[in-house]
RNA sequence: CGGGAUGUAGCUCAGGUGGUAGAGUACACGUCUGGGGGGCGUGUGGUCGCACGUUCGAAUCGUGUCAUCCCGACCA
């Protein structure tokens, strides 16, 4: 077991900030709230850009960027999104610093008030749709299909590394679209292209859904979610797909004129996932010895490291470790070959375990008279012996292999921690359990925030073709056409 | 913004009743080592958050201040 890792018996918490330290993914900095992402982390995050960015292009999207400042009074026009928002907002009130005349060091220089302020984007949709407007006359100039990758800011009270940070990396796609149709059918796709990705490529289960009335983006008329279950029992909002209406087309006057001849006004999306995924991911798969990666986000994929005592050993294991990764590399797997003389076998280990590297083979003196490798799996922990003979193509199908059982296990998790309840009793007990509870409740928002005062639970999610069934409200008794999945979140 | 606590070595912390700075770990060097964070030895490293006060003398006592953390409030 890794040496200072909290366990996840113990203390489920401290576990997830002393594995996000230890493993070198991100460490908190000398700003409140604010991270530095670690070479570690920012690889592991770096595959997760590099491929959900090829699937919006997939799916007919293109990159741009907008400010990082927003002027106060753009912020304003759209009601429900200043309430959203207007609580976490940073604001630069001057430019300008000057030397303490009464003292060491600099002061802000009062003579440089900003006129108006800026906000500094907790997300970007004034931004953004104030220049859409100059982008759109005709429909011909539609859709719109834009992502940016950018950092955004909210001054959240309480901040925990990659879950909750005061500043985070993410994309926002922001689309507009002819026809209330289309735009509700690019925000459908965006959440099935989320929910594959997290699901394919990080092995992470998820459920698709819309959020309740309460849990809603502010801003929009519908927001598509995939939830996820932590190992604790505890969801998480692992993205959301908004469907804004004409909300920020009327606030912004984004307008054009159609076939008909009619001017009318344009139908939004916004979509975006973030540094967010990166706890998802540890909160999934990790256990006591550090990150567990799937194969497929894993800037390392298999790390070999040689024991051996002398020049001599190491020189005839290098040999063939070089070999090894040549034929590794030719068919694509992402390996290391860690012959640092500076560190023991025992320590390489633990390190990458600890960093949650998949595979991870030892070659020894022993190894080389029997032509065979030691080869150890980090997500089961289990040990085997292969020979050198054919190994590449061993090794990418335990890869696959070790991708799929991620997967499996976590749905597993997942499924087995999905509680049915009809009482108020059983649903309390159920939360205490941990998972999602899937229970009646009458439609109101009132009932929700009842219930939310009551348990800390939430509504997560109404599932996507979720089943119509006659029930009474949990709470209030009223009569439901349909179960929602509560759960207490992060 | 309420309630509680803490600031001492890179990190985790110890230093009753005042007397000039310690441990573990990390780091550096040497050595024995090497199939799961190894042993032994030597060494580097600190304006004790900051300011003022009491005192011959303050990490220690007092006042103030700043910062951080926890609980609550808050949090799409």
């Amino acid at each position: 077991m890794a040496k200072n890792l909290t366990t996840r018996d113990k203390d489920y918490s401290r576990w997830y900030n002393d594995l996000v330290v230890q493993a070198d993914l991100a460490d908190n900095s000398g700003v409140r709230g604010c991270m530095v992402i670690k070479p570690h982390g920012y690889a592991i995050w770096e595959k997760i850009q590099a491929e959900l960015d090829f699937r919006f292009k997939e799916t007919g999207h293109v990159n741009a960027y907008f400010p990082l400042f927003i002027p106060k009074s753009y912020f304003s026009k759209e009601a429900a999104h200043v309430d959203g928002f207007a609580k976490e907002c940073a604001v630069v009130t001057h430019y300008r610093l000057k030397n303490n005349p009464d003292g060491p060091g600099v002061i802000v220089d009062e003579d440089a008030k900003l006129e108006e302020e800026l906000i500094v984007r907790p997300t970007s949709e004034t931004i953004i749709w104030d220049s859409y407007r100059n982008w759109v006359q005709s429909y011909r100039d539609l859709p719109i299909l834009v992502n940016q990758w950018a950092n955004v800011v909210r001054w959240e009270m309480r901040t925990r590394l990659f879950l909750r940070t005061t500043e985070f990396l993410w994309q926002e796609g922001h689309t507009a679209h002819a026809t209330e149709a289309e735009a509700v059918a690019e925000a459908v796709q965006m959440l099935h292209v989320y929910g594959d990705f997290v699901e394919e490529y990080m092995a992470i289960p998820v459920i698709r859904g819309v959020k309740s009335d309460n849990e809603r983006f502010a801003g929009a008329l519908e927001t598509y979610c995939i939830e996820a279950l932590m190992q604790d029992g505890k969801a998480l909002q692992a993205g959301t797909s908004h469907f804004l209406g004409q909300n920020f087309a009327k606030a912004f006057d984004v307008k054009f004129q159609d076939k008909d001849g009619e001017v009318k006004h344009v139908w939004a999306t916004s979509w975006g996932v973030s540094t967010r995924l990166m706890g998802a991911l540890i909160m999934t798969h990790s256990d006591d010895h550090g990150l567990v990666l799937p194969p497929k986000l894993a800037p390392i994929q298999v790390v070999i490291v040689p024991i051996y005592r002398g020049e001599e050993e190491l020189q005839a294991i290098d040999e063939v470790a070089n070999a090894l990764v040549a034929d590794f590399k030719k068919m694509g797997i992402r390996v290391k070959y860690d012959h640092r003389d500076t560190y023991k076998p025992g320590w390489k280990f633990n390190e990458y375990e600890l960093k949650g590297v998949p595979i991870r083979i030892a070659i020894g003196p022993k190894d080389l008279e029997k032509g065979t490798v030691e080869i150890a799996r980090r997500d089961t922990l289990t040990k085997s012996y292969l020979p050198m003979e054919g190994l590449a193509s061993e090794v990418s199908s335990m890869l696959d292999v070790i991708q799929v059982e991620l997967f499996e296990r976590a749905k597993a998790h997942r499924d087995a921690n999905i509680h049915f309840v009809t009482t108020w009793e059983e649903f309390t007990a159920a939360l205490d359990r941990g998972g999602f509870v899937s229970a009646h409740w009458d439609g109101s928002p009132e009932t929700e925030d009842q219930i939310k005062d009551k348990t800390k639970a939430t509504i997560r999610c109404i599932p996507l073709d979720n089943p119509l069934e006659e029930g009474q409200c949990i709470l209030t008794g009223k009569p439901s056409t349909q179960r929602v999945l509560f759960a207490r979140a992060y």
